[in-house]
RNA sequence: GGGAGUGUGCCCGAGUGGCUAAAGGGGACGGGCUGUAAACCCGUUGGCUAUGCCUACCUAGGUUCGAAUCCUAGCGCUCCCA
């Protein structure tokens, strides 16, 4: 547990529930900055898709945004490096971060004492091959494989679980069991004090909410965004193509689907990530939710920032 | 007006006499997740007084030991000819 002088703050919560305006608000009472956590939002370039807030909206100082290019690959780990130096550093300056996003992934391998095992992570041979693998043989065949070499992971990994089973190899690799570091993180201990603030919005209003906020992208010019990334290569690029809003618009650049097909399944797959996000929020105990159905932004900051200072005398 | 076809669970869709509460897919809901996480994976999805019972494959009859499956009529939809 590294010690700081202030609890880290998290503003967590699925897509379209808020999170960036109750953060900006909190920051701007607490003088702090804000760490953004999310996946897709360190791409360059992706800005209306991603639902990044514009430079001309910042009235804080926002970090983890438009770090790298969409051709380069990212990671939970790389996120996990980067937020530590930054949050270390501006504590022993005396500043405060809000962390918010929606990545939970990447807030848990933040706040929490993961542990990434060392190795060359980008462009990485194993990945490739045991990928093409699959796309000759199977998953089923990989999964055999799998089970040659490291029966006691293949037994914890579902048989369809390419992307998993692939890491397996990867960590095989670095002389790690898969199934190991399963048992051996079964528990795992916070790595800063946090005081984590999420919004819940209930399901029906949030998908309405979603629908607005995905023809609100449409009319602030998404598509073109889109287009920029494609003659750009995005297509090719590893992280960045799976950006919800993004990859939906591929076939109809293509004259596969029209518009409206392709915008309806924006809308879906938002309101599915939106369902993982809960899902995943739901079970850390140590989050205070706040209910952002219907509240106004004012006594959504009074109530967060009585639970920050709550946290802070505690 | 004549002819051909079709009607299945929230939706699409398979099934053409018993092994069917009904394949498969989608959606919805729930769960999982330690280096791609906006990714990837798993489960549930007619009701109940629940090792059984009830209600179900457009409606009403009929054939049969037994029908979503066969027959008759009606209704809806589709296509073709007038």
């Amino acid at each position: 547990m590294h010690q700081l002088l202030h609890p880290l703050i998290c503003i967590v919560g699925p897509t379209a529930s808020g999170k960036t305006d109750l953060a900006q608000a909190c920051a701007e009472s607490l003088d702090a900055a804000i760490l953004s956590a999310d996946s897709m939002q360190v791409y360059k370039g992706m800005d209306i898709g991603t639902g990044k807030i514009a430079p001309e909206e910042r009235s804080v100082t926002y970090y983890g945004l438009d770090l790298i290019e969409p051709g380069q690959p990212y990671s939970a780990s790389l996120f996990q490096s980067y937020g530590r130096d930054l949050v270390e550093q501006r504590d022993v300056q005396g500043g405060r971060t809000i962390v918010c996003g929606g990545t939970g992934f990447y807030i848990r391998a933040l706040i929490d004492d993961f542990v990434f095992p060392k190795g060359e992570q980008l462009a990485n041979p194993i990945r490739e091959y045991y990928t093409r693998f699959v796309e000759e043989k199977g998953v089923d065949a990989l999964w055999e494989e799998l089970n040659r070499s490291d029966p006691q992971s293949a037994a914890v990994i579902s048989r369809n679980d390419t992307k998993r089973i692939i890491r397996a190899f990867e960590m095989l690799d670095e002389g790690v069991h898969y199934a190991d570091q399963k048992e051996q993180f079964a528990h795992i201990e916070p790595y800063y004090q946090t005081v984590q603030i999420g919004l819940s919005v209930d399901a029906e209003v949030l998908n309405e909410r979603i629908n607005r906020r995905v023809d609100n992208m449409l009319a602030a010019g998404l598509i073109d965004e889109v287009k920029a990334l494609l003659d750009a290569g995005y297509e090719n690029a590893i992280t960045a193509s799976q950006a919800i809003g993004y990859k939906e618009f591929v076939p109809y650049l293509r004259g596969e689907c029209s518009l409206e097909e392709a915008a309806e399944q924006v809308k879906l797959s938002t309101r599915r990530y939106a369902k993982r996000q809960r899902s995943w929020f739901r079970r850390d105990m140590r989050i205070h939710w706040l209910d952002a159905t219907t509240a106004d932004a004012d006594v959504l900051l009074r109530d967060a920032l009585s639970i920050i200072r709550g946290a802070s005398h505690a």
